[in-house]
DNA sequence: CCGCATCCCATGTGATACTG
DNA sequence: CAGTATCACATGGGATGCGG
């Protein structure tokens, strides 16, 4: 059942047979953040029936994409080492798809695995290179999501998306409208004075570093 | 009925909503090569159904990716600038699912778009810059695609596959079994030997520097 | 609860036939 | 040649069940 093949012979055919099937690619891009477990992947994947995730799951790991891991008691799923050689794909993939984002409908959200592989895909190394190290804290409106906020350290050209709520230079709450800002269609000062992005605690300026720092252009 | 939403606001589920149905991405892979017709695009895709092609670039259409263009009398199907900008991301895919291609079962072809980017995919350019210009033609055994041979120039770190049918300085047949030597796993002597690769002129030594060209190690 | 498995129905897909 | 129409079938979506 897995694999439905292509009746062709090739390296693209090859990878959509093994990623290719509805919600595949989305599951990889959630275990590019870091290992899940089922529960955290159903969360991440609000609309994802939780058979087709049980069964993508089990092909994922016939593909050697992932792979089921024990840690003390419970199980997680994690990418393997072919599977982690998805990352410039998936984050290639996210960039162009980025250009692509209209405004956002009522019914969707934004997860924080999918946010965290947008800041990667937007992330400007060189440009942040050229500036200091900065600290933002980002709260997404997503209620059913769990209230943790991800933690973005920018450090020369290295960048580091987690969850937590250590001590930052800027913390701001955001949804879906802050593509506007990436995309650079919204300026910063703009943002902050419709609401699209609130400034909860540091300077407001900061927040035009964000914007350069992560920047995919429309 | 198009772009079935995943209920997601993101980068990646943009693009799978763009060009994750099934097929879509084939259908932009064989236009990466170049314009092509809808019979051109049914033949490379031998087991299309020809409703789901109509229906795919229909979509591919809408969301933007291709558009039809009248050419003298025929029409053509070909990219649009933003499509054309999935290149890096069905190079990247190529090569990764290239390295998961096992033993061609009986029934998979080669078409010659796949096998072009497939090339593509495998092409070394820093490799190539230390190597003479060389041009190699590939006579690939697919009975119904038309017996058009793959031409590939290599000229410094530039590459160029097209069809046609020049004097080269090396030709030669061959079959699915080249990602073996691609890959590394068959040395070329060993293709030469095994009838995976039959040289049908020039030099036979000139196939190593085709391997050392093209190459993604499994 | 979490991690799935089952069931049912709507929809997409595939093979073939057919038409402008 | 370039698609559309039709219909059987496989798959996905959603609700629900269930064992550890």
């Amino acid at each position: 059942m897995a694999a439905r093949d292509y009746g062709q012979f090739g390296g693209v055919t090859r990878a959509v047979e093994l990623v290719g099937e509805r919600w595949a690619l989305l599951i990889v891009r959630d275990l590019l953040v870091g290992p899940r477990r089922y529960g955290e992947l159903a969360a991440g994947l609000p609309r994802i029936p939780t058979n087709i995730l049980a069964t993508r799951l089990k092909e994922l790991q016939e593909a050697g994409v992932i792979r089921r891991a024990p840690r003390s008691r419970i199980i997680v799923y994690e990418l393997t080492p072919y599977g982690r050689e998805l990352e410039p794909v998936v984050l290639a993939l996210g960039a162009w798809g980025f250009k692509a984002l209209d405004d956002p409908r009522e019914e969707q959200v934004i997860t924080p695995d999918s946010f965290t592989m947008d800041l990667r895909s937007a992330f400007r190394p060189e440009v942040a290179r050229a500036l200091s190290s900065t600290g933002y804290r980002a709260r997404l409106d997503t209620p059913h999501q769990g209230g943790a906020d991800l933690l973005i350290r920018v450090d020369g050209a290295k960048l580091d998306v987690s969850r937590g709520d250590a001590e930052v230079d800027l913390l701001f709450a955001t949804g879906p409208g802050i593509h506007r800002l990436i995309s650079g269609e919204l300026a910063p000062e703009r943002a902050i004075a419709t609401g699209v992005v609130a400034v909860l605690s540091g300077r407001h300026e900061l927040l035009e570093r964000f914007a350069t720092t992560f920047h995919i252009a429309a």
